[in-house]
DNA sequence: TGGTCATGCGTACACCGTACACAAAAGGGT
DNA sequence: ACCCTTTTGTGTACGGTGTACGCATGACCA
């Protein structure tokens, strides 16, 4: 389909020109149409970034879906590195996946707590299951689940803006925040 | 100055019509101006935005001096409620302020650390003071206070991004996660 | 064959940031 | 008072953007 071809040049343009470069001549261009022609395949712009974001985010989910440790901790720690490296190694598609605005649906808590948000569902079981097992406190699972994808999401946003003078430091700050959130999930003065 | 006028012409733009709507052109009309003068003051657009992020800058931290809470922790607590407000009710200003890329410089953890950012060094003081008081627990200051930033700016970031379902939501969810990240600082096994 | 509908294209418009050449104005030294 | 230099403002123009509109082309079905 055509718009599958469209679809495509639209990410091979973000990724080697990013979100500034996108535009609809050179994605039409790149598809080997006419740039009005794109308009018959989306309403306007907005609609093939929205397009670019649930491509994103089903990359995201892919990824999420990959990891393989057994332990729900250990878990969650692959799920934070998975994330990480996701944003610093594909970062317009985790930008597209994580910064843009949702149009409708996809948002907390409802969305997410009805498992419309595979992902989510998937952290929200591990962080059950590591309840279940003793090895976190009793607290919402949905606002754990919420905390850890701002705590992610805000560090990502800092580099973004340029908050850390190099991708060293701020792998660094990443790591320590991530063991202290973890950490704090633990039953009072437990430790492993 | 000119150049202030001209500021404060960007200022109202950008609260009327957003970064969308903020264009030379128009920031030039509403001082008064042909848009080319424009940039006897300013090299460039990036270089006005530069300047909105300073004055975004300097008002989160003038509301940060504000805060007269004398306890470290409720000090804190209302810290994170003032952001919560700045957020929401200037949120063209808080997006210059926390989310355009920083030129230069105002780079975690060097410039923090030395002090470059008033702001920060307010809240380093005060978790400094916590821990001295023995309400929080002996972990790196920079590191708590690059972690609530993330905390804070993620579920900003995540609001932007139309993630919540409505304000009340982000505010719940955002008021829980504040309150269990300063629980997860206290000493093993004490609460208050 | 003819008619209908989906798809593509060329042109055009309003808007954007800004390079360039020029005009006006504002000091400053004699 | 004069001239000269530097600063400040302006008008025009260029290449870029998203996209509205009308027309051409093709596919498909009666």
């Amino acid at each position: 389909m055509t718009k599958n071809r469209i679809l495509s040049a639209a990410k091979a343009v973000l990724e080697s020109a990013g979100f500034e470069g996108l535009t609809i001549r050179r994605v039409a261009q790149r598809a080997g149409l006419s740039p009005m022609a794109l308009y018959r395949h989306f309403k306007n712009k907005d609609e093939l970034l929205n397009a670019l974001m649930q491509d994103g985010i089903s990359a995201w989910e892919a990824i999420v879906r990959g990891i393989r440790a057994q332990d729900p901790v250990k878990w969650l720690e692959a799920l934070m590195e998975a994330y990480l490296d996701f944003a610093l190694k594909q970062p317009h598609r985790f930008d597209a996946a994580f910064f843009l605005p949702a149009p409708a649906a996809r948002q907390f808590p409802d969305d997410f707590a009805a498992g419309r948000s595979p992902a989510i569902a998937l952290v929200m079981a591990r962080i059950d299951q590591a309840k279940a097992d003793g090895r976190f406190r009793d607290e919402p699972t949905l606002g754990i689940a919420v905390a850890l994808a701002a705590y992610g999401q805000g560090f990502v946003s800092m580099q973004r803006a340029r908050r850390f003078a190099s991708d060293q430091q701020f792998k660094a700050l990443y790591h320590a925040a991530q063991r202290q959130f973890l950490d704090s999930l633990k039953p009072s003065g437990k430790s492993e």
